[in-house]
DNA sequence: AGAGCAACGTTAATTGATTCACGTTATTTG
DNA sequence: CAAATAACGTGAATCAATTAACGTTGCTCT
């Protein structure tokens, strides 16, 4: 199967959602219009990206609402859940904790990591918080994939550096700093704080209509 | 002056980043190589995005730092600070209130909103916490733009429709929800789920070199 | 059963962003 | 002082992503 680009693969996630909604609902067929408006795109981008699993949908009722669901996720997720690592449990790390717990099941944190030996051994939001020293081990022993940074910017390269080193595949950096790491590590940054900035500057200026975000 | 394209915009926020620290550390000039690297991006297209305002560098030492910062900033920021409004003091609410307590003096979040009437009247991390029922009045009076939402999905689009009838013309949103607005709003989706749902993907995907997020 | 049509699937055209390539310029050096 | 050089400025080429166009398909209706 060809790579499918980024940004298609961030809508494929994003249709989900929507199929999900429809499926509870007792949907048997989608539109593509109907997925299009649900992630604000065109029809014909909805269709072009299904395109790239060969889905076949009728003119009459669109999707089947359950085979594409199944086709997409087949694509999109493992059997087995993601095991998720947290560096850095202070405000932003706990709020992403406490949500992530058990919210989807294919997607679990089961180990958050600090320095502070207050935080280490304790219980936040239900996930154990360990000493960072810990990390390659646990991270070995979970098989864990996937790292979230939320410690200050200082400590992120650090952080980095310990992830890669525990065999992680794929990083999450809240730190406003540019990462360097091996260019076979996934890496997507959210910086909160520019976002904002960006908000506020087109917020002065006026008339563009630009929809953007992860 | 011709609009900026938005990923322009986004880089050009990060160069300040460094920019700043090279003030700090009492440089006078800065090469485009080192701007590029700090934002992951060739040498090229920091100069593309230096020529959207015209700066000129010289070959030997490169761009001055003063003058770039000061040009930057005249473009990026207002004399006066942006204010923003944040709905919904829960986890991730309260999380972003206590980052944003005076760390940026040119972006304030001025007011919290909250239905929950035990928070309504109290102040968590340095900010009023209002009941939503205020959000009008309290964003006329003290002119903000800029609205945040941290409320659960479903309550994200009324909550946006409140922002907008109260006279805001930017939102960064980080309920996993598309919201509908008038085309004149700016919106911007912060979707953490998304962001970790596209690292585990891409996790497993070996070998993609892509580096991404706003 | 055939006309109408609404939405799909795909190819082609367009748009926009990034990279390439190269002429220009301000030092530094022999 | 001319040659070398290192980085800038920018037009042209490339590349990726989106949009447009259009033939195809499988119902519905008369
Ligand atoms: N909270 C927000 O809304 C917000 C907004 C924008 C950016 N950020 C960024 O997110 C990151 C975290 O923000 P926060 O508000 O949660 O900060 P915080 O200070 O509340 O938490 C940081 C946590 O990381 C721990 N830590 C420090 N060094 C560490 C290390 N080397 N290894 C492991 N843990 C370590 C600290 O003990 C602390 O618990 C920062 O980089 C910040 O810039 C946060
Ligand atoms: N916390 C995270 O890490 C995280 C991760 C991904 C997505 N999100 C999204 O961010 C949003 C907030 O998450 P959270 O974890 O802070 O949730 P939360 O439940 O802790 O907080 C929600 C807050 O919004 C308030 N609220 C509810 N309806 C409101 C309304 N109509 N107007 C004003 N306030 C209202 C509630 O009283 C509560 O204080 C949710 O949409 C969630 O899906 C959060």
């Amino acid at each position: 199967m060809k790579p499918i680009p980024t940004r298609t693969v961030e809508r494929l996630f994003r249709y989900g959602q929507l199929l999900h909604a429809k499926k509870e609902a007792g949907a048997e067929a989608v539109f593509s219009r109907e997925l299009a408006q649900a992630v604000d795109v065109s029809p014909e981008q909805v269709r072009r990206d299904l395109m790239n699993f060969h889905l076949k949908g009728t003119p009459q009722q669109g999707y089947p609402v359950e085979q594409l669901l199944r086709k997409l996720y087949e694509h999109l997720e493992t059997q087995a859940a993601t095991k998720i690592a947290l560096l850095g449990v202070g405000n932003l790390g706990k709020a992403i904790l406490s949500y992530f717990l058990r919210r989807r099941p294919n997607l679990s944190i089961v180990a958050a990591f600090d320095t502070d030996p207050e935080k280490a051994g304790r219980v936040y939001a239900g996930s154990q918080v360990y000493h960072i020293s810990q990390l390659e081990k646990i991270a070995a022993r979970e098989n864990i994939t996937v790292g979230v940074i939320t410690v200050p910017a200082a400590s992120a390269q650090q952080s980095a550096d310990l992830l890669v080193k525990a065999g992680i595949r794929a990083i999450l950096n809240f730190a406003p700093t540019q990462l360097q790491l091996p260019r076979e590590i996934y890496l997507e940054n959210i910086d909160i704080t520019l976002s904002i900035e960006k908000a506020a500057y087109f917020s002065r200026k006026s008339g563009t209509d630009r929809r953007h975000g992860k």
